[in-house]
DNA sequence: AATTTGAGTATACAAGTGTTTACTGAAAAG
DNA sequence: CTTTTCAGTAAACACTTGTATACTCAAATT
């Protein structure tokens, strides 16, 4: 036993199968338009098998999303950590760039991420709203930490990593339709984007 | 002739039936996952008949799309032009509100609006994009000139439109999942996150 | 009054959908 | 070596889907 080939071993890996065919596949079309036979069918399975993995076709987006926000959150806060003390303008292009990267490496993904915000089912879309506050808790706690060292406090921690994360979604979305060539203006639009907010979140009068 | 019941008439006042039924089972489920037979027999015709009307069903969203773009943009533009002279922080709460209460009277139009964003077809998705920047375009100019009356000039007026349109998005579907109650918290939040772009788009140094 | 037009109906088709059932055959357990 | 377990198959089920065809019958035209 536990050779290459065996049971759960082998089971895991048309797991497996099935979430990287699903996730290839809603990158052509959004993930709420595919079949389970579809899937099955590409993953070189019959229908009936999907049952031994998947109770329906929801649950397997469920997974999938889970590991998208889960793999998105990771890079960007590795990002924000790795960085050395740096002018806070080059520390934004480093996120930034790093961030678009990450899209352009890994389109479905991102696409999935994004295309069930409104269109999945409502299991689906508050999974998807959980992932969002979970992203938005880390940078609003990265945020405060780094303000500390670098730069004057925060008024709003929470809703300053809010109107960032808005903007990722929207400049995310746009670069989804973009071509190679136009991703550096897209990064130092984004990048201006994000400084303007953090001036804005640093001015002393509030309300 | 040309009494209540003339021929193009009728013909007209089924289109709009088709129109407003899949706007409202838009609000169900997402747009794309309409299927033509299911409107058609839900505005009480037969499948063959819808023909008569649109190519598709895509392009009866299509239409959908260029009238809740259409209604919206001017409802906040009306918004904008109708105020008099009033303290900056009043002005964007009011228009906050205003944007709230649009989105909560007119919730299938604006899913519509969203949840198509990734989802749809490629036709559907650059539709959408037009309709976003004609968005932007339209709060840059007002903008400017309501600045340079009331306040310093902004650095960046295509980009802070940019940013506030990302808020208006996030925020608004955030609105979606939300219980009437707590409105009123959510508007506030919006409009301080808006104050804090405005400021930040209004600090001398730039870069 | 006779004719044309066209929105809507009825019906059929091929294709694709989710799910269930009985099965096979090899790995795992005894 | 025998038995059990179970991932995967094959086939059928009762749908729903988009689209095409031939039709009706009332309004519009002549």
């Amino acid at each position: 036993m536990s050779n290459g080939t065996s049971r759960q071993e082998q089971k895991e890996r048309t797991r497996r199968l099935l979430i990287d065919t699903a996730l290839r596949l809603s990158s052509e079309k959004s993930f709420s338009a595919l079949s389970l036979r579809e899937v099955a069918s590409q993953a070189g399975i019959t229908p009936a098998a999907f049952y031994r993995h998947f109770a329906s076709l929801e649950d397997l987006g469920l997974v999938l999303m889970d590991e998208v926000g889960l793999s998105l959150r990771q890079l960007l806060r590795q990002t924000r950590r790795e960085r050395s003390p740096m002018p806070r303008w080059d520390a934004i292009v480093l996120s930034v760039d790093t961030y678009l990267d990450y899209i352009r490496n890994n389109r479905s993904l991102f696409q999935l991420l994004l295309g069930e915000r409104m269109g999945g089912t409502p299991k689906f879309r508050k999974a998807l709203h959980a992932e969002l506050e979970r992203f938005k808790d880390e940078l609003a706690s990265d945020l405060t930490e780094l303000q500390k060292q670098y730069g004057p406090p925060l008024k709003e921690p929470r809703m300053t990593a809010e109107v960032i994360v808005s903007i990722f979604f929207v400049v995310g979305a746009e670069a989804l339709d973009l071509e190679k060539k136009d991703y550096a203006k897209l990064a130092h639009k984004m990048a201006t984007e994000i400084l303007m907010v953090f001036e804005g979140a640093e001015t002393k009068k509030s309300r």
